[in-house]
DNA sequence: CTTAAATGGTACGGGTCCGTAACAATTGAG
DNA sequence: CTCAATTGTTACGGACCCGTACCATTTAAG
């Protein structure tokens, strides 16, 4: 599947899955959980909590308190290094992957939604 | 300007966009703000508080907080309507629209740079 | 006129998230 | 062995956002 995108398109593209997400998902997260998750799952690990922080530009805390609540919701898991007992690997999980799944046929959907008018 | 657009490519494209809006963007608005000032700028008028309210599926206080805050930043104004002075109508300024042309020039910029690897 | 309905705003208590500063555990240099 | 540097976590005070309940204004029905 794929869909031509225009200036204009990108941004009803943006408008209609903002509008999507507040509207319809349960319990969403945050822009700053999502993105998160998203580096994790799309950029190549290993993943650090310093590592995340300095890619989204935020400090320690947000993300160690984001994989807090995340990995309460099993979307994503910590293990210790064992070179390196003092970082901590963020690793993906099964649930994660489908939310992911699921994120990305939610967009396409919003975006073909939009083309069929 | 367009793109091809698959499935893996638009989840990427919502990555990256998060991405930058996490890490760039000043101020940066919260997802409600954002799905309400681009419902203003991208659905037709006439837009008011309690229609915002049930599009977007939230209560009222928080759309009137959102203008609030908004209206500060010039991003856009309230008028009382005169056929029915009970209703507020919310309207596009200028500084809003130069906003959104922005916003949308980022997103087709983040999906064009992802285009080019 | 009187009164009920509709609209937007405000008050309030509660929850969440934030960044700074401290802390514990681990590593590596000397 | 000692101690400074690194990493992740926790404590804390403050800022922001939320929904419910109430209020003021305006409209329309009777």
């Amino acid at each position: 599947m794929a869909l031509e995108l225009t200036t204009a398109q990108a941004l009803q593209l943006w408008q209609k899955a903002n509008l999507h997400f507040v509207r319809d998902e349960d319990p969403d997260l945050s822009m700053r959980q999502m993105s998160i998750l998203l580096t994790v799952y799309l950029e190549a690990p290993p993943h650090t909590v310093r590592g995340l922080a300095s890619r989204l530009n935020v400090s320690k805390p947000v993300i160690t308190r984001a994989l807090d609540s995340m990995g309460k919701q099993n979307l994503i898991s910590r293990r210790r290094d064992d070179n390196d007992r003092r970082n901590v690997l963020i690793q993906r999980t099964v649930e994660g992957a489908l939310f992911i799944e699921r994120l990305a046929d939610t967009i396409m959907a919003v975006a073909s939604r939009q083309e069929q008018r």
